[in-house]
DNA sequence: GAGTCGTTTTGATCCACATCAATACACACG
DNA sequence: CGTGTGTATTGATGTGGATCAAAACGACTC
């Protein structure tokens, strides 16, 4: 049985800031003294070639929640690169459907799918108050011709999220409700401990209909797979609140088929 | 009813290529005088840098039908565009399932997916004899540094690449069968009318069972589906041929959810 | 032209998830 | 402290597409 008091995570909102001195100087943001460098575009830069990066990073944008990063449509001129917070992006066609096709959280990068059309594809919506870093897109085209490994970064960058993508529609197009929340919890869990948090312990930014809609799936079959995995001993829930407790558990459930 | 007898679109392997001399000098291709520009990496490109492009792309590679371009794991060197034939890419997880991610025709770049491992995460099957061009990607990156417009084209093809996963991805998480079925034609026939094919008539060169699994249905639920256009009189469909009746209809069954 | 194999079509049945509906819970606000 | 609102859980029922099965078709070989 779940219990009550059991401490939360620590928040991602709680990051410590210590390696940002916030003076004057670095107000305007710097990439090198970022603690998000290896999930960013600063990994392998020398010095001076950071120092550049941290001169096109210029600008912060601060979020409340359920505000709006960009929407379909509007002009795409710059690259996001979330700092702090949690966002999604969704599409949404005219009947009235719409899908959530990805949640983003630190260090991770929004705004790609603007560049190929000059206008962004999709909403992002901040889940939770957050921050991110503006890159202006001509800038770092400009400076990625200078800088090899900004080049490549960027292009590894763009990459990954193809294969990302890859992953989903193998989840969409193959798995069942289970095995689909299932890669869900593991993939969240995989990423908060990238950034430093506890592997078994996190709390969910979005609702159960925002995961639904992630997986494919409607938001009383991602109730019913929680309180199953619950029943089974995979997981402990308390609303957005998640314990996992065999992992391994959650990770069979994916690999073998359970015909 | 569908006659036989009613002549078949003009093959891709049947394109033009007199706009190709086959010369001792162009045998090592030439995107100059490629007739895919447009859809490819050289749009807005001068004369010299189209030379440089050239140089760059050294080499084409010949696939018969069935072969693999390249295979999950493979180690990634190159892009490579398809200059005729017809390809997919699948990816397939341990216990044996599988899902195709895409169909790749005339003009578009295969093997982005390699960037960010450095080895591919999908398989490249050509679905017909087949002619690619090897563009290798180090020297791309290379060239790219130097060739802004380049640097660019390359940046659009990978974001449209994550704008169409983002269509797809809509698809497979809402979409009923016969909706993407309809989808399914609609983006088919869009691209053969870029290549300068009917928009009306064509040949699917990928089974049932391929369609299946790229839009998330088993085999028999496609074939009930065309079927059932069939019978609505939305296309006629005979095996691997379909000629498109109700253009309109199609768009219509995707677009007002029909409750 | 008979025989084989892969593909497609079509029918009958089943089941995972959607849908509809009611209740419970958490949180904000007067 | 009650009251409202959005979110989550749980139950009962319905259905779209999966599954199982068989037949038809086309392409290829001998």
């Amino acid at each position: 049985m779940w219990i009550k008091t059991t401490p939360r995570p620590r928040e991602i909102s709680q990051l410590p800031n210590s390696a940002i001195p916030v003076t004057l100087v670095s107000i305007k943001v710097a990439c090198s003294q970022c603690s998000l460098r290896e999930l960013c575009l600063s990994e392998g830069l020398s010095k001076e070639e950071l120092a550049k990066l941290d001169g096109l990073v210029g600008t912060r944008r601060k979020l409340r929640r359920g505000q709006h990063l960009y929407r379909a449509g509007d002009p795409f001129e710059a690259l996001y690169a979330v700092r702090t917070g949690f966002f999604k992006t969704d599409v949404l066609i005219e009947d009235g459907r719409d899908q959530v096709t990805g949640f983003q959280m630190t260090g991770e990068i929004l705004g790609m799918d603007g560049i190929s059309t000059e206008a962004h594809s999709c909403n992002a919506v901040a889940l939770e108050d957050s921050e991110v870093c503006l890159i202006p897109f001509a800038q770092l085209e400009h400076l990625s011709r200078e800088i090899k490994a900004l080049q490549h970064n960027f292009n590894k960058v763009m990459s990954r999220e193809l294969v990302r993508d890859q992953g989903l529609m193998m989840l969409l197009g193959t798995m069942r409700a289970e095995e689909r929340l299932a890669a869900f919890l593991l993939n969240m869990s995989q990423r908060f401990t990238l950034r430093g948090y506890s592997p078994a312990e996190f709390h969910l930014r979005m609702t159960r209909e925002e995961i639904g809609s992630y997986l494919g799936l409607k938001l009383e079959t991602v109730s019913r797979a929680f309180s199953r995995f619950q029943e089974e001993g995979y997981i402990a829930v308390q609303q957005k609140h998640i314990r996992i407790l065999d992992i391994e558990g959650l990770r069979q459930l994916l690999n073998h088929r359970n015909i």
